[in-house]
RNA sequence: GCCCCCAUAGCUCAGGGGAUAGAGCACCGCCCUCCGGAGGCGGGAGCGUAGGUUCGAAUCCUACUGGGGGCGCCA
């Protein structure tokens, strides 16, 4: 099924053989659609736009779908859609299995690397944002038709877990009987001892020596370890409600055998070049190298990050790879990235795209601190947030908060703020949607039968079927450009579409075609605000 | 010192070459004999500064100002 959009699109292209650039009419008095071909193709041809727009009206073929074309302002073709098309177009979202979402043409194995907490450290804001933006790009890729691998990029190794580990054994501690905060506490313990008992560093710089090498007794503790963190894990993607399983899981510790293949082979073949040391890759008009291996011989995070891009193009089949990393990693990735494509490991048919998030700042517009000045763990925001609302609002007034605005701008946490049931919030389309569902369960009740959409007289019900038509090409745009916000921003407008036509359009009063036609604009209304709701990774209940 | 991101209404944000720059919150008016007023309808108020490109700039380019972030062995 293609969209209305791409339909109109094509007819205009046919007749001027450029992109019409077709958008949404930006009043109502100008239709539906809006294109300015004619002003853009006026100066090519010399002549008046108005008067090209004029003899382009008549030539363009779209006498099928729309009423005869109008010209308008100082030259743009404004395209009013006959109401049986636009009623036909949203009535087949009812019935189709995909909701109007255009299932994408060349389907694509995509890796997408969220979420990323440490091991025995308290998830905090970055692993927040990371985990709901990348749970969402997950729904909406997997929707149109692609198959995704997430990958959860734990932080489950590095020299910590020497200090840890030897902090469990000297202190006599049960690593099993742990979670996740107790595990955080003993960390705080170990690094004081590490600071301040000269004997215990020691100790702990030869455990890290024993856990690379593999021995038993550490690495069972290491292990243990790991166990109580995903615990811990998991218990806030539950309370989230995301998709993350511990199949997705895929920490540092995996690359660990593969880098120093990842250095040999940099190396052996005049990429990287040993500078004061270390291991080091120099791109083009950059002074600072990307750092492969330290000079006393350890591994870095970017061995990490390239080992990692060569595991998922060579043995996960990745044709697109997504980073949702917070934006102080911008320069890391571009220059994993470069390297990778020097190397090989990141082929140009594979794409790589690092999504740069902003923070998370208090309502006094500064980062987020505790009053300790400490960070802010992602438990104590969702407790802020389901202080003021019951679970599911909680959740979707925090993942459409977090969605809401382009993801590269910090944002305000302010819970009251976006657990208001009022204004563009999660909370607010919900409502819409559970609004829709009392009048369908209403008219269920009273024997009412509803198929189609039929009748489209009304101003509101003309831009509620207008509305709803456009959904797939915004989950298409959604899934090309990364931008949640843009189907937060028409989930939105859909909310407020079906509040006006609720007040303007009697559904349960009215009789006959008129009413059965309401009830498809109610029924594919409730369908769409779920569909979309659910790409965001937010529950729509039928009751609230 | 170099690089990246951001700057739109009192506040929080959309809009990223095209018609009179849109929403929400707050404020001020209306609208409950009406399917959930958690709503609807209306009102005032704005593109950081200075240049440039263009028929047309909030949008692209340059400089500047202000805020945030990054820049060889922490991730």
């Amino acid at each position: 099924m293609s969209s209305l959009l791409s339909q109109l699109t094509e007819r205009v292209q046919a007749a001027t053989g450029i992109d019409p650039e077709m958008r949404p009419a930006t009043k109502p008095q100008f239709g539906h659609f809006q294109s300015n071909v004619a002003l853009r193709l006026a100066k090519g041809e010399g002549r008046p736009p108005r008067e090209l727009a004029a003899e382009l009206a008549e030539r363009i073929d779209v006498a099928d779908l729309c009423e005869p074309l109008e010209v308008a302002g100082p030259g743009f073709l404004n395209f009013r859609l006959k109401s049986g098309v636009l009623a036909a177009a949203a009535s087949e979202l009812l019935a189709d299995p995909h909701t109007g979402i255009t299932q994408t043409e060349h389907p694509q194995t995509v890796v997408i690397d969220y979420s990323a907490p440490n091991v025995a450290k308290p998830m905090h804001v970055g692993n927040l944002r990371s985990t709901i933006i990348g749970d969402c790009f997950h729904r909406v890729l997997a929707a149109r038709g692609d198959t995704v691998i997430a990958q959860n990029h734990i932080g489950d190794w590095g020299t910590q877990f020497g200090m840890l580990v030897e902090y469990i054994l000297d202190e006599g501690v049960d690593a099993a009987g742990l979670d996740l905060d107790g595990s955080v506490a003993l960390y705080k313990q170990a690094q004081e001892r590490f600071k301040a008992d000269e004997a215990f560093a020691d100790a702990a710089r030869r455990r890290v020596v024993a856990l690379q090498g593999g021995d038993p007794r550490t690495m069972e503790i290491w292990q243990t370890l790991i166990e109580v963190s995903k615990a811990g894990f998991n218990e806030a993607y539950a309370r989230l409600g995301v998709l993350l399983t511990d199949d997705d899981l895929a920490g540092e510790s995996l690359y660990n055998a593969m880098l120093a293949d990842v250095a040999d082979d940099l190396a052996r073949r005049g990429i990287a070049v040993v500078d004061d040391g270390a291991l080091c890759v120099f791109l083009e008009g950059q002074d600072a190298p990307l750092i492969v291996r330290k000079s006393d011989g350890g591994f870095g995070y970017a061995a990490t990050d390239l080992a990692a891009i060569r595991y998922r193009t060579t043995q996960l089949g990745a044709q697109r790879i997504i980073y949702v990393v917070g934006m102080p990693q911008t320069h890391h990735f571009a220059q994993v990235f470069a390297v990778s494509r020097l190397a090989g490991y990141l082929p140009e048919t594979v794409s790589a795209e690092h999504v740069a998030f902003g923070s998370v700042l208090g309502t006094d517009g500064k980062m987020l601190r505790t009053r300790a000045g400490k960070t802010v763990t992602l438990q104590s925001l969702l407790d802020e947030a389901e202080e003021v609302a019951a679970r599911p609002i909680a959740m979707a007034a925090v993942k459409y908060a977090d969605l809401s605005n382009q993801l590269q701008k910090d944002y305000v946490f302010d819970a009251e703020r976006m657990t208001a049931t009022t204004g563009d919030t999660g909370p607010y389309l919900q409502y819409a949607h559970a609004r829709a569902t009392q009048i369908l369960r209403r008219a269920e009740a009273e024997g009412y039968a509803w198929e189609r959409i039929t009748v489209l007289d009304e101003p509101a019900e003309q831009a509620l079927a207008l509305q709803l038509s456009r959904f797939g090409e915004v989950v298409e745009t959604v899934a090309a450009d990364l931008q949640p916000h843009k189907l937060c921003t028409y989930l939105f407008e859909l909310a407020t579409a079906m509040s006006t036509f609720y007040e303007q359009c009697p559904v349960l009063k009215a009789d006959g075609a008129v009413r059965s036609s309401r009830l498809a604009l109610c029924a594919t209304v409730k369908k769409v605000l779920a569909t979309g709701l659910d790409l965001l990774g937010i529950q729509a209940p039928d009751q609230m």
